[in-house]
DNA sequence: CATAGTTCAGACCGAACGGTCGGTTTTCGA
DNA sequence: TCGAAAACCGACCGTTCGGTCTGAACTATG
């Protein structure tokens, strides 16, 4: 069919465009990265670009997106084989060590974006949001499935965990880039698993401190 | 004495500029706030204001240490007349319900300040550092204080404890503006004061779950 | 292999950027 | 009250901003 085809090399050069302006926006920002820095990155020049995008907006939303479903399908890997709160394990053990290789760089795309656009930028908070609200959801989940597993007591709140949960990570994801250290994340990632296997139901002899 | 006496208005005004350029930078980022809203908000031409500022970057960050110097003086009132760990729970209240009135508008001047120039800006994010760290040297040094009082064990480490108080309240603190519901907050500061008042000796009875 | 349709380069646009500077007004000690 | 210094305005500077558009180059199907 023709427009399937036709469209063909335009879509490869779009998601090209997408995969080298995430970075961009994710470390300098909507209003730090310039168009002159997305035509040194991508390698388009400005035409290109907006041939493909109709404004500077449309092309940060539709990065932020793109950046989004990497980090979805990160995690999705990791939970890969696991159940009930190893799951939460593993995505807390991951979000303190991407194994060296951020999937994109610049930090978390999501606080990024929401420290930004909440007072500046309706369109992009409201793509920030969204993708919270999915994480969220995807630890939610996981509290559930523990519970119906019963490794965990019933009252647990599973939302209430997953934003407390949130909380402490990208805190620690903030002071970890501030200072250029991640003995940040590790702390709060040590503490967070603690938390979660003082939980466990029946429940196991309890260490008490945060890791040292 | 001539030079202090001649410089007197123009101190005054200095003064008004920071004071009222800090909320523009911290709600719109360096990157994100022109000279022109920065005339338009302090009622200064751009002419009085380079009087004052030798450039943008000078501004912005003495208008950061500006925020900073506030938001030090609003948690050093709410401490008087407490004592050890009193005194950590009262930081942890405050910074979940500035009462309503937020000392400079737009978030944590240095969580926001972090996000944005740890990438891009070497002079805003050493000044952000610089808070922070006095920051969690304040949370210590209570923590110190909590332990020469007998309140807690000796080995809780209390820088330790410094960086995951502010990992959990800033988290939460972004979470509650991104979706415009301080509920996080409370759910953050529920939890901390929780662990806090776990950590107490000798142990009381230990409530085992997240508040609700 | 012709050619219609798609993709891209790059010159160009007006506006807004951060910053400068000469001249006027205001301030305040003498 | 006078006059020098400090404070301030606002026009102006060159540059860069996000964005447009025309024509050339490429793609891929009939």
């Amino acid at each position: 069919m023709a427009t399937s085809t036709r469209l063909r090399k335009g879509e490869a050069t779009r998601r090209m465009i997408l995969e080298r302006a995430a970075p961009v926006f994710n470390q300098r920002g909507y209003a730090g990265a310039s168009m002159s820095e997305l035509v040194e990155a991508t390698g388009i020049e400005k035409g290109g670009i907006y041939n493909h995008f109709g404004s500077k907006e449309e092309l940060a939303v539709e990065a932020f997106d793109y950046a989004i479903d990497l980090i979805v399908e990160g995690y999705a890997a990791v939970q890969e084989g696991k159940t009930g709160l190893d799951r939460l394990v593993a995505l807390i053990d991951i979000f303190v060590d991407w194994s060296g290789h951020p999937l994109v760089k610049g930090g978390c795309p999501i606080m990024n974006t929401a420290i930004e656009a909440d007072d500046t930028n309706p369109a992009l908070a409201a793509r920030a949001r969204a993708a919270m609200d999915s994480w969220h959801r995807l630890i939610g989940s996981i509290v559930k499935e523990a519970k119906a597993r019963e490794e965990i007591d019933a009252d647990v709140d599973p939302y209430e965990l997953a934003t407390l949960v949130t909380s402490t990570l990208e805190g620690s994801l903030m002071q970890a880039r501030l200072f250029g250290d991640p003995v940040y994340k590790r702390r709060a990632g040590a503490s967070l698993v603690e938390h979660v296997e003082s939980l466990r139901n029946p429940p196991r002899r309890r260490t008490r401190r945060t890791s040292r």
